[in-house]
RNA sequence: GGGCGGAUAGCUCAGUCGGGAGAGCAUCGGUUUUACAAGCCGAAUGUCGCAGGUUCGAUCCCUGUUCCGCCCA
C-alpha cells in the first residue's frame, strides 16, 4: 500500500469551480460527436432573465444535463441550446419599480429612454440565473446562448406574425378580454389566477316597469349594476316564467332592461335571477351575444367609473363605487339583503390585482386549426409525455381551448409589426423598411405610418424558442440536424403556457413536432408540502444548499424584501426551527443526486434534506472508495494484462458480474427517464456492493504478505476497472466529484482521455453475467452475514476472534473451504472446524438451508438470551413454513399457477424444511443446557 | 360540477408481467477493524386508506367509499 494522494475527505468546493471552468474553455459543450450517429438536443427551457435559480431550476436541469452527458459520453452529437426569455410584463415591473425609487414612471422617460434602461438593466444584471446555472455543472454549450429578443429571434417572432396573419389565424378584434387595470395591459386566460377568497352576495330588488313589484338579483359585483342589459331566469323556473318578456327599470340608471330567459342561469344559485352585464362578465357577454343584448362599458382602463355612467358615480374607483352603490340602494329601499359569499377572485399572475373583463380592441391568434393539428401529434405517438398520464392534461386543454390574447399594452418585448396608414389602413410585415414601400404600393405614393403600440405575448415568442434559436425562418444546417428536438424537460404548471403552444407552432411552422418526448418532472416542494414562495418565506436556494449557508444569512434572506413584512417573525421562528445549524455545504453532486432520486413519477417532490445528506456522504464514500483502490494500485505497476490472464477469484469475478447487470439496469432506467431508478442502481452498486463487500473481500488478498505480486495484479486490475466504469456510469449525475477520481482512476485502467465528459458510455455486453461467481459468493455473503448476525445478538465484540463449528451437506462445508480466507477474514473467525454428529456445548448456534454454524460460547453464553433468539427465530420459521405448506397442499394453487412460481415455492419449502431440524435441535440442547444449570 | 393525481415503516418515497413488501433518513445495540465516525457491524419496524368483487392467490386488476392535493369551469 503507497501514501494515498488524494485528501481524506471531499471537498466538492474546490474541486466544482476547477472543472467547470476547465470544461467550458476547452470547449467540451459544445457539440461534436459521430455524424453518423444520430444527433440528440434538448432546448433548456430559457428562464426568466430577471430571475434567479430555484429548485425546480435545479430539479430539471439536473435532468437534462443527465440526459445530455450520457448521449454525448454514447458518441452522439449532442446540443444542449441554453439561454433566457425576455419575460416582458416581468422584466418591466423590475425596471419599472427601480424607476419608482428614483420617483419617475416608465411615462417620464418615454418608450425609447425606457427600453435603453431595460436593455442596460439586461447587460448588468441579466447574467445572474446563467451564472447560477453554470454552478449546477450544466454542461449546456454557452457559444450558442440565445435570448428571446436577439434580432434574430425577433425576426423569426415577426415572421411568425406575419405569415399566420396572411392565413387568417391572426386577427384583430374587440373582445372581452382580462386586463390587468394596474398594468393596464390586457393577458391571456393562462395568466389569471383565480383563487376562492371571501366576499358577499347582495341581493339587489328591481322594479319591474309595470309598478307589480321587484324582481330579486343575487351578484358578487353590484357596482357592475350600472352596466346591466337585462334581467335572466332559467326557462324552466316556474317562480318565474310569468316575467320574461317583461321589463324592469334599472335604479340608479333608469334604464327598462328586458327580463330573458337563458338555460345557462342557475335556478338554485341566489336568488335564481341575474343581471346581466355583457360589458364586464365573460358568461355575461356569451349570454348578450345569444340575446342580441348591447354592450355598455362602464369602466376605465384604469377600473374606475367611466364619465358614460351616471354622474354620482364618475370617477370613482371600482371599490369606492361598489360602496357607494350598494349604500343608495339601501336608502331607496333596494338591497333585500347581503350575505357573507366565498367566490372565485381572478387575479393577474404578475401583478396580484383583481382583473376585469374589460372590452378592447387586441389582437388574436386563432387557435382551433392550430391546436386540432396538436391534438393528432400526440395521438398518433409523434409526441409522448413521460409519464404517459399527463396527455390527458395536455387534451382537456386542447379540446375546450380559447383564442390566444397576444397582444399587451406594455413596452418591453417584440413590438407587432403591424403599420397603420393615415386612412387606418394596416401593413403587416416582418420588416421596417419594407413597409413603407407596401404602403407606396397600396397609396400610391410615400406616406407616414404608425407602428401598432403593442407588444406580443412573452410566450409568443417562448413558442417558437425549438427552432428559432437553430436559424427558422431560414432553412440552416443546424434545423436539419438537431430539430425536431428529442425530448422536452419542463414541469406540469407551463404545459398549456408553452409546451402546447411549442407543438402548434412547431407543426405550423415546420411540419414537424418540435420534440419527441415530453418529460413533466413534479414540482419541488419544502419538506412540509408547501409551494416554495417567497411570500411564504420558505425557499430554499439551490446554491444554499451547494455552498452551505449560516442561519444568520438564511434568515435576512428569507425575510428581506417580504411584501407583508408581519409574516417575518413567523418565518424567521420557522426557519430557526428547521435549520438551527444553517445549512452545511453539500456540493453540487450530492444536490443533483438527491434531484434524480426524487424525479418519481408523481406529481409533488418534497425536498427532503435528510436525503441531500445522505448523498453528501456517498460522495464522501465514493471518494474514500476511490482512494483506497488509489492506495493499492497506484506504485504496483502495470496492472493491465489481457482476458486470459482473468482472475479466477471469486470477488473479482463477482463484482464484474454485478458490474455487467449495472450497466444493463442504468441503461435501462435513462431509457425509461427513471433517473430515480438510476440514481439507486448505481448507490447500491457503489456502497451495498463494491464498498461493503468487494473492496473488504479483496483485503485479505491484497495483504496477504504470502501471496506473490503476480496473484494480486488480476484483482488489483478488476478493482480499479471497476471503480472506472461505475465513475463514467455516474458521472452523468454526478459530474464533479467522478471527473475529479477518473482522472487519478482512468490512467490506472489503461484508459486515456482528456475529460470523462468525453469518455465512452459503458457498453454491456450480453452473455458475460457470471452467475457461477454470484452464488457462490451469495452463499459466502450469506454465512458471514450469519455469524456476524449471531456473534451481536450474543453481543461478542466485533474485534474478537472466535472459533467456528459447523455441520452441513458436503457440497457447502466444500465451497466454505475454497472461500475459508475470505470467510475468516470477514467473520472475524479465530478457526473453524467441520464435526459430525456431536455439536459443542453451550454454543451459540446459526442456521442456513444446509448448514449450521455454533459458536462455542461456554460459559460466556446467556443461555436466556440464546433461548429467546433461536425460539424467535423457530416461530418465524413455522409460520413461513405452514404458509408455503398450505399454499402447495391447495390444488387449485398447483393447477393454476405458473411452473416457475410453484418451483419456487417447493424451493423454499425445502430450504425451510432444511433449516428447521437445526433450530429444533439448537433450541433442544439449549433447554438442556438450562435445566442443568 | 368536470378532469387528474396521491393515500405503503416514525419521516421522505420506490414497488406494471398479480405469487406474503423495499431504500434513504431517523431509532436502538455494538464498534476508533489497517479507504471512510459524513464510517463499520447488527437489530427493530408495516391490518400496503376503508369496504366489496374477480382470482388458487390482490399493495398491484375491477367497483364503491373516505380523506388530501392539483388543474379547469
Amino acid at each position: 500500500m503507497t501514501e494515498p494522494s488524494l485528501p481524506k475527505s471531499y471537498d466538492s468546493t474546490s474541486v466544482e469551480r476547477r472543472w467547470y471552468t476547465q470544461w467550458e474553455e476547452k470547449g467540451f459543450f459544445a457539440p461534436t460527436g459521430d455524424p453518423d450517429l444520430p444527433a440528440y438536443c434538448i432546448m433548456i427551457p430559457p428562464p426568466n432573465v430577471t430571475g434567479s435559480l430555484h429548485m425546480g431550476h435545479a430539479f430539471q436541469d439536473t435532468i437534462m444535463d443527465a440526459l445530455i452527458r450520457r448521449r454525448r459520453m454514447q458518441g452522439q452529437r449532442v446540443l444542449w441550446q441554453t439561454g433566457t426569455d425576455h419575460a416582458g410584463i416581468a422584466t418591466q415591473m423590475l425596471v419599472e419599480r427601480q424607476l419608482e425609487a428614483t420617483g419617475k414612471s416608465r411615462h417620464d422617460l418615454g418608450r425609447e429612454a425606457f427600453l435603453e434602461r431595460v436593455w442596460s438593466w439586461k447587460a448588468h444584471s441579466g447574467d445572474t440565473i446563467v451564472r447560477q446555472l453554470r454552478r449546477l455543472g450544466a454542461s449546456c454549450d454557452w457559444s450558442r446562448e440565445r435570448f428571446t429578443m436577439d434580432p434574430a429571434l425577433s425576426h423569426a417572432v415577426r415572421e411568425a406574425f406575419v405569415r399566420l396573419y396572411n392565413e387568417g389565424l391572426i386577427y384583430r378584434g374587440k373582445r372581452l378580454v382580462n386586463w390587468d387595470p394596474v398594468l393596464q395591459t390586457a393577458v391571456s386566460d393562462l395568466e389569471v389566477i383565480s383563487e376562492e377568497e371571501k366576499g358577499f352576495l347582495w341581493h339587489l330588488r328591481y322594479p319591474l316597469a309595470n309598478g307589480e313589484g321587484f324582481v330579486v338579483v343575487a351578484t358578487t359585483r353590484p357596482e357592475t349594476m350600472l352596466g346591466d342589459v337585462a334581467v335572466a331566469v332559467h326557462p324552466e323556473d316556474e317562480r318565474y316564467a310569468h316575467w320574461v318578456g317583461s321589463e324592469v327599470v334599472l335604479p340608479l340608471t333608469g334604464r327598462r332592461i328586458p327580463v330573458i330567459a337563458d338555460s345557462y342561469v342557475d335556478p338554485k344559485f341566489g336568488t335564481g335571477c341575474v343581471k346581466i352585464t355583457p360589458a364586464h362578465d365573460f358568461n355575461d357577454y356569451e349570454m348578450g351575444q345569444r340575446h342580441g343584448l348591447p354592450l355598455i362599458n362602464i369602466l376605465t382602463p384604469d377600473a374606475h367609473i367611466h364619465e358614460q355612467a351616471p354622474e354620482a358615480y364618475r370617477g370613482l374607483d371600482r371599490f369606492e363605487a361598489r360602496k357607494r352603490i350598494v349604500e343608495d340602494l339601501e336608502r331607496q329601499g333596494l338591497l333585500a339583503k347581503v350575505e357573507d359569499h366565498r367566490l372565485m377572485i381572478p387575479r393577474g399572475d404578475r401583478s396580484r390585482a383583481v382583473l376585469e373583463p374589460f372590452l378592447t380592441d387586441q389582437w388574436f391568434v386563432k387557435v382551433a386549426p392550430l391546436a386540432k393539428e396538436a391534438i393528432c401529434a400526440v395521438e398518433d405517438g409523434r409526441i409522448r409525455f413521460i409519464p404517459g398520464n399527463w396527455d390527458k392534461t395536455y387534451f382537456e386543454w386542447m379540446r375546450n381551448i380559447q383564442d390566444w390574447c397576444i397582444s399587451r399594452q406594455i413596452w418591453w418585448g417584440h413590438r407587432i409589426p403591424v403599420w397603420y396608414g393615415p386612412d387606418g389602413h394596416l401593413f403587416v410585415c416582418n420588416c421596417e423598411e419594407q413597409v413603407y414601400e407596401m404602403a407606396a404600393e397600396h397609396y400610391g405614393y410615400y406616406v407616414d405610418l404608425i407602428q401598432d403600440p403593442d407588444v406580443l405575448d412573452t410566450w409568443f415568442s417562448s413558442a417558437l424558442w425549438p427552432f428559432a434559436t437553430l436559424g427558422w425562418p431560414k432553412v440552416t444546417p443546424d434545423l436539419h440536424t438537431y430539430y425536431p428536438t428529442d425530448v422536452l424537460v419542463t414541469g406540469f404548471d407551463i404545459i398549456f403556457f408553452w409546451v402546447a403552444r411549442m407543438i402548434m407552432m412547431g407543426l405550423k411552422f415546420t411540419g414537424q413536432v418540435p420534440f419527441r418526448h415530453v418529460y413533466i418532472t413534479g414540482l419541488v416542494r419544502d419538506g412540509e408540502g408547501n409551494k416554495m414562495s417567497k411570500s411564504k418565506g420558505n425557499i430554499l436556494d439551490p446554491l444554499d444548499l451547494i455552498d452551505g449557508i449560516d442561519l444568520e444569512t438564511l434568515v435576512s434572506k428569507r425575510t428581506r424584501e417580504m411584501m407583508q413584512p408581519h409574516l417575518a417573525k413567523k418565518i424567521e421562528a420557522a426557519t430557526r426551527k428547521e435549520f438551527p445549524q444553517g445549512i452545511t455545504p453539500v456540493g453540487t453532486d450530492a444536490l443533483r443526486f438527491t434531484m434524480a432520486s426524487l424525479a418519481t413519477q408523481g406529481r409533488d417532490v418534497k425536498f427532503d434534506m435528510g436525503r441531500v445528506e445522505g448523498y453528501r456522504n456517498f460522495c464522501n464514500k465514493l471518494w474514500n472508495a476511490a482512494r483506497f483502490v488509489l492506495m493499492n494500485v497506484e506504485g504496483h505497476g502495470a496492472v493491465g494484462g489481457d482476458d486470459a490472464q482473468e482472475s479466477m477469484f471469486l470477488p473479482d469475478r463477482w463484482i464484474r458480474s454485478r458490474l455487467q447487470r449495472v450497466v444493463v439496469a442504468m441503461d435501462g432506467a435513462f431509457e425509461r427517464y427513471r433517473f430515480d431508478e438510476a440514481a439507486l442502481v448505481i448507490y447500491h452498486f457503489l456502497w451495498g456492493e463494491f464498498c461493503d463487500w468487494y473492496l473488504e473481500l479483496v483485503k485479505p488478498v491484497l495483504y496477504d504478505d504470502a501471496l506473490a505480486e503476480t496473484e494480486k495484479s488480476a484483482t488489483r486490475r478488476v478493482m480499479v476497472e471497476t471503480l472506472e466504469t461505475a465513475l463514467r456510469l455516474l458521472h452523468p449525475l454526478m459530474p464533479f466529484i467522478t471527473e475529479e477520481l477518473w482522472q487519478k482512476v482512468a490512467p490506472l485502467a489503461m484508459r486515456g482521455g482528456e475529460t470523462i465528459m468525453r469518455a465512452s458510455w459503458p457498453q454491456s455486453q450480453p452473455g458475460s453475467e457470471d452467475e457461477t461467481a454470484e452464488a457462490e459468493a451469495d452463499f459466502v455473503m450469506r454465512l458471514v452475514t450469519l455469524i456476524r448476525t449471531v456473534r451481536a445478538e450474543m453481543n461478542v465484540p466485533p474485534a474478537k476472534r472466535l472459533p467456528l463449528v459447523v455441520v452441513g451437506e458436503a457440497m457447502l462445508i466444500e465451497s466454505l473451504r475454497r472461500h475459508e480466507k475470505l470467510i475468516m477474514a470477514m467473520a472475524r473467525l479465530e478457526s473453524w472446524q467441520v464435526v459430525e454428529g456431536v455439536v459443542p456445548e453451550g454454543a451459540a448456534t446459526g442456521v442456513m438451508p444446509g448448514l449450521q454454524v455454533f459458536i462455542p460460547l461456554a460459559g460466556v453464553i446467556d443461555l436466556e438470551v440464546e433461548e429467546v433468539r433461536l425460539e424467535k427465530a423457530l416461530q418465524q420459521l413455522e409460520a413461513d413454513l405452514a404458509r408455503v405448506t398450505n399454499k402447495l397442499a391447495n390444488a387449485g394453487f398447483l393447477a393454476k399457477a405458473k411452473e416457475e412460481v410453484v418451483a419456487l415455492e417447493r424451493a423454499k419449502e425445502s430450504d425451510l424444511k432444511e433449516k428447521r431440524p437445526g433450530l429444533v435441535e439448537a433450541l433442544a440442547r439449549i433447554h438442556a443446557a438450562r435445566r442443568l444449570t
